[in-house]
DNA sequence: GCCCGATGTATCGCCGCGATATGGTCGGCC
DNA sequence: GGCCGACCATATCGCGGCGATACATCGGGC
């Protein structure tokens, strides 16, 4: 996950560790994290398989020679590089369903071909129905006899796993209008239903 | 958090591994999975750690020794386990404020002590201002210029915090109208802003 | 003159996950 | 009568991510 969130910033532009880290949070927002117990390990691991490549100093002592606090590493993407994230882009296994893969996922949405985005839409909305009617079954058929404060989890859950199914078929809805072809066929689907 | 989640089970009646994590699935729901990969182990640890304790097989060859599918290791708390549970419960630490952690302790919430109680619904309040706070703040700010769907991750982001906020101040209420004494002074506040 | 907070890189051990292996039991279906 | 799939049950392995922590330098406020 941190992966793809990594080559997808370092294709934009080349950058380093704490600009990376900043960068995530703006897009993910508070929604996913990414200490830096993840980070660090993560652009060495990078760099070994050849992924991302550390900028020579470049113009020699100048520029951020005098400004940087520290040493700063400023990574770039390699080709190999930009072919791996095409990979992680065209993928749409469960992982992109699940909490955090599916918000990384949507932060690099506008990169992802408009066939898989659908793939991912869909899958993630599956998911979260699954999950809605895990909720709906426990509250209704054990709803008596649970312990309070369990119940309150269960229905703000509820209720929140809900919006997300609406506004997952906004989203959709709006992949839908733009791309009419080609995704139905994709889903075995033919029209939502609801 | 699977430690506290496995005790306060144990507590409440011995249970071998299968049973636990289908418990565990009835309380927390689908918000919270935890797989075998996490369980086995942490059962050999609290094992280990003399937290838990492998029942004898007991009744000799009857009971289960027939009906049973398999070997079924049936594991019951010990009293350094309850200690270790009281103690799990009266933290109130910033874990228990996190998504996975506050979910935990809200599921066994009905034997953590009121002022605790307290604590730990106020810590996660704050905790969701600030996650909510920072995604209003994007949204105004760079509202215009960020890619749509980082855009709606956070609309869906903090239309669920705010509604979580609501959610909390109702579980403050009743908290409070529970045990109008002493959470307050615990907490530093008179009356709860708005 | 001093401490605090932001910038910056990095490591360590632990926790939990997903995949996978293994095998027993039971009901249903052909 | 035999086979299949679903459920019961335990367990391991590698790895991705986290929280804590360390260390260093700089700018600004008191």
């Amino acid at each position: 996950m941190l992966e793809l969130a990594v080559l997808g910033l370092l294709h934009e532009a080349p950058m380093h560790g704490y600009e990376l880290r900043k960068q995530l949070h703006a897009r993910l927002g508070p929604l996913r994290a990414f200490s830096w117990g993840s980070l660090y390990p993560t652009l060495r691991r990078l760099q070994r398989a050849a992924l991302i490549a550390e900028q020579a100093p470049a113009g020699e002592e100048r520029s951020w020679g005098r400004q940087g606090r520290r040493s700063r590493k400023v990574y770039e993407i390699t080709a190999e590089g930009k072919d791996r994230l095409d990979e992680l882009l065209g993928e749409a296994g469960p992982q992109a369903y699940d909490d955090d893969g599916f918000g990384v996922h949507l932060a690099f949405f506008s990169r992802t071909p408009a066939e898989v985005r659908m793939r991912i839409l869909e899958g993630r909305r599956r998911r979260v129905e699954e999950r809605r009617d895990g909720l709906r079954s426990t509250l209704t058929r054990a709803g008596e006899q649970i312990d309070r404060y369990t119940r309150e989890l269960h229905r703000i859950g509820l209720d929140t796993t809900e919006r997300e199914v609406r506004w997952l078929d906004e989203l959709i809805d709006h992949e839908r209008s733009l791309s009419p072809t080609a995704t139905d066929e994709a889903t075995g689907r033919t029209r939502r239903p609801e």
